[in-house]
DNA sequence: GTAGGGTTAG
């Protein structure tokens, strides 16, 4: 086994050891590692032999594992091999394991390496690694480590591709502090060194946990090494990481230092940026990087084409996608898939335009495209924001016909639309059915079903099922607090949301600039103009950006008191950072203006506040003109 | 030509 030098192992260290390790939740896998350290026994001097007396077999030669694509293929080329004499050795029988476990039929490759051990093939640690990879998309990684410990009595020494097998099945199961633990664990025991694959599962990790500077670090940690260059792979991962933690700048500058170092991009590093990119609309970028592609000679397949018909739809350019993109894709040879034709529903789905959505839904039919739940619930999204909720209930009625079970998204969004219609009832019964269904409410579902029942008056009720959910140690977010807050607030029981405002912290949340607003508005309302301007300041000092909404909530608090002087400096400061007067500020500005006011502060704020009425431009003109005035 | 790591949807 090879050694790693110690400073390696206290660098990765001191790069990882930052945030303490959470406690274990299923289990420790470090009895195990003392098994590592046990001599190899004698059987694998015998499986040796054994294994190379069957490689000489002639027939082998003619085994195409490349020509499986069904698992009954598989299947009837392993009964074939077992009657192959002498028996295929231990390599070919790999590789059907192999074959088998790329079509994701890891409980079939489990059964067929099981045969295998029962007639007596000697399993080595290749086979291990596919057993223990099949376990982890099956029953979780316990069952691999378990795997694991069983090997280590027959003698077969798991090597760094075994452990990277088990690191990414604890990645899987969203362990990555134990995976980050037992990966630091290799490297001071001198287990095995790890390689660029070891590296990258435990990077992906990272980053798919939000902890992107430190899989930064232990880039730069490999690249000190020297001992394996960080390749495209790990580049692109960490790249991918920084553009969905919204730090695409930081991205693209990783992106240059990889092409100094002449580390070649390939279309995945690309289709990580320009979904980092598209998610800004930075549309110029994303075409400047689709010529530098057809520069390299990198074609861009149906993903990246599909996270522009994404991007482009979300920022309401589904026209541009469907007029623009879909053709290009099909003269790329990238022809659009389910995924993008749901990108595109969805983009017209999500302005309500549903004889255009239908359109694309029939031409998807047209092409033999199979709709999936997420099409339909594209459709059932369309038709609750064109408030034709009896059409939106059929589709989700009709789902389970057309072979698909409605998910909790599904669910979700039917529900936020009855409670926005003020359909309680019906609310709480889909709520119900939802779960007798087996689907289980996600936090975004209790958002809804909280803020619905607040909205709509029954503030009680939602606060016993928050409370509830909070006895039973239901995660709930920042999204839940703010509604239960804006509930209680409207409620009259501003102390109470206070109370819970000011102990965010102490569960764990941060508020956002939602969160800010709601408290600001309750505060408002009760006149404590005050405080609210206080944690105006506040959330700046805290890093929140107040938006519009915020603006508009404080500057309309200081007219409803009729504190004209600090409203005037608050809408100076709206006005500053560019944020306009929405329809409501507006309506009470003409108010002040029809009260045919003297007062000069007053008359400079409303000569200040008109021209940005832009909102309310159509609705002021409305109001004077009813009263027979204009400006 | 035996195993392990990276990109897409509501």
């Amino acid at each position: 086994m090879e050694r790693i030098g110690l400073p390696a192992a206290t660098a990765a260290a001191a790069a990882l050891s930052c945030r303490p390790p959470l406690p274990h939740k299923h289990g420790t896998c470090s009895s195990l590692l003392r098994h590592l350290l046990l001599p190899p026994p004698l059987l694998q001097f015998f499986s040796f032999r054994f294994h190379s007396t069957m490689s000489s077999n002639p027939q082998l030669h003619r085994i195409d594992f490349n020509n499986i694509k069904k698992l009954e293929d598989a299947l009837s080329l392993f009964d074939e091999m077992l009657r192959m004499r002498p028996l295929p050795s231990i390599i070919q029988f790999t590789r059907l394991l192999t074959a088998v476990t790329k079509m994701k039929h890891y409980s079939a490759s489990l059964s067929l390496y099981k045969e295998m051990g029962a007639l007596g093939i000697p399993i080595n640690e290749y086979a291990m690694s596919i057993a223990i990879n099949c376990c982890c998309h099956l029953d979780g990684v316990n069952v691999g480590f378990a795997i694991l410990g069983s090997f280590f009595r027959r003698g077969i020494v798991p090597n760094v591709a075994t452990f990277s097998t088990l690191l990414k099945g604890l990645v899987l199961e969203d362990r990555v502090p134990e995976a980050v633990e037992l990966f630091l664990k290799l490297i001071r025991e001198r287990v095995c060194e790890p390689n660029e694959v070891m590296y990258g599962t435990i990077i992906n990790g990272l980053c798919r946990t939000g902890n992107t500077g430190r899989a930064i670090q232990l880039l730069r940690l490999m690249e000190e090494e020297g001992k394996c260059e960080p390749s495209t792979v790990i580049y692109s991962t960490v790249i991918d990481g920084l553009c969905k933690d919204r730090m695409v700048d930081d991205a693209l500058a990783l992106f240059s230092q990889m092409i100094e170092k002449c580390i070649p991009p390939n279309v995945v590093t690309y289709t990580s940026l320009i979904h980092g990119l598209c998610n800004y609309g930075r549309w110029k970028e994303v075409i400047s990087l689709l010529r530098e592609m057809g520069e390299r000679k990198i074609s861009p397949d149906v993903r990246t084409f599909s996270i522009i018909v994404d991007g482009l739809c979300k920022q309401g350019m589904a026209e541009v996608a469907e007029g623009e993109v879909l053709p290009m894709m099909r003269q790329k040879g990238a022809d659009p898939n389910v995924v993008t034709y749901n990108a595109l529903i969805d983009g017209y789905c999500m302005r309500g335009q549903m004889d255009k959505a239908r359109k694309i839904f029939d031409s998807m039919i047209d092409l033999c495209l199979v709709p999936d739940v997420i099409t339909y619930t594209a459709l059932i999204n369309g038709y609750c924001k064109s408030l034709k909720m009896g059409e939106a209930m059929r589709l989700l009625l009709e789902l389970p016909s057309k072979g698909l079970q409605p998910n909790v998204i599904s669910y979700s969004t039917i529900l936020h639309a009855l409670f926005r219609s003020g359909k309680c009832g019906a609310a709480r019964d889909l709520f119900d059915d939802m779960k007798a269904a087996g689907v289980v409410p996600s936090t975004p579902t209790y958002c809804i079903l909280l803020d619905g029942l607040c909205k709509n008056g029954h503030v009680a009720e939602a606060l016993s099922v928050f409370s509830m959910l909070n006895s039973k140690g239901i995660y709930l977010d920042i999204a839940v607090y703010s509604a239960i807050i804006d509930g209680l607030c409207k409620d009259g029981k501003l102390e109470s949301a206070r109370d819970i405002f000011y102990n965010l912290s102490s569960k764990g949340l941060t508020p956002n600039v939602k969160a800010y607003t709601i408290m600001m508005n309750g505060l408002c309302q009760e006149g404590l103009l005050d405080e609210a301007k206080e944690l105006l300041v506040k959330m700046e000092q805290n890093g929140c950006m107040p938006n519009d909404v915020t603006y508009n909530t404080i500057v309309r608090g200081f007219l409803k008191r009729e504190r004209y002087p600090e409203a005037t400096t608050l809408l100076d400061k709206m006005l500053a950072r560019g944020f306009k007067a929405d329809a409501t500020t507006s309506e009470i500005v003409v108010d002040l203006l029809l009260a045919k006011s003297q007062d000069p502060v007053q008359l400079d704020m409303i000569n200040r506040i008109l021209p940005t009425c832009k909102d309310g431009a159509k609705n002021t003109d409305k109001f004077l003109g009813k009263r027979g005035l204009c400006f």
